[in-house]
DNA sequence: GGCATGATTGTTGGA
DNA sequence: TCCAACAATCATGCC
């Protein structure tokens, strides 16, 4: 459906850019490319219904760089549209940044990582109570999960 | 109007 | 240990 607009020009583009840099990414891409549609549905359908509640990866020292990025790359490009470009310019700025300049940025992804796995390991419990709490009693689970519902609020804030 | 797609790298989790 | 999936972003295009 979406596929078919832009996904040949720039796919196309991408191939003569970049036909695959890293293996992995390679991979990744193909992935990507024939199981995007699944994926995608996954992300926004499935998973998002199946677990709302659970933690989002947390973001890599890549992707905080980005957050910068973005706002710099719109500011001297504003011409420019499409997450695509902002993202090849990152990659290739990301590349050219010393291990020095990439300090602050993977201190940044350290401090939501140990963040995530807070969170993380608060949800595995939740998982484990109300897998718990169902085997036994159903209807009490309820009024438990919403309390947990309540702190995960709060974490979350 | 709404949702999928495009690119990028890194990290995580599962097999 | 390796691989696949997913994390943010948003203009664009198709249905």
């Amino acid at each position: 459906m979406k596929g078919a607009k832009g996904k040949g020009t720039v796919k196309d583009k991408k191939e003569v850019l970049k036909p695959v840099d890293d293996k992995r990414v390679g991979k990744r891409k193909a992935a990507t490319k024939t199981e995007s549609s699944s994926k995608k549905q996954t992300k926004k359908g499935k998973l998002a219904s199946k677990d709302p509640n659970k933690p989002k990866k947390p973001a890599s020292a890549f992707f905080v760089f980005m957050e910068e990025f973005r706002k710099t790359y719109k500011l001297e490009n504003p011409d420019v549209k499409g997450v695509a470009a902002v993202g090849k310019a990152g990659g290739e700025k990301w590349k050219s940044l010393s291990n020095a300049e990439k300090a602050p940025y993977e201190a940044k992804a350290a401090k939501r990582k140990s963040e995530y796995e807070k969170v993380m390991a608060d949800y595995n419990k939740k998982q484990e109570s109300i897998a718990d709490d169902d085997e036994e009693e159903s209807d009490k689970s309820k009024s438990e999960e919403d309390e947990d519902d309540d702190d995960e609020d709060e974490d979350d804030d």
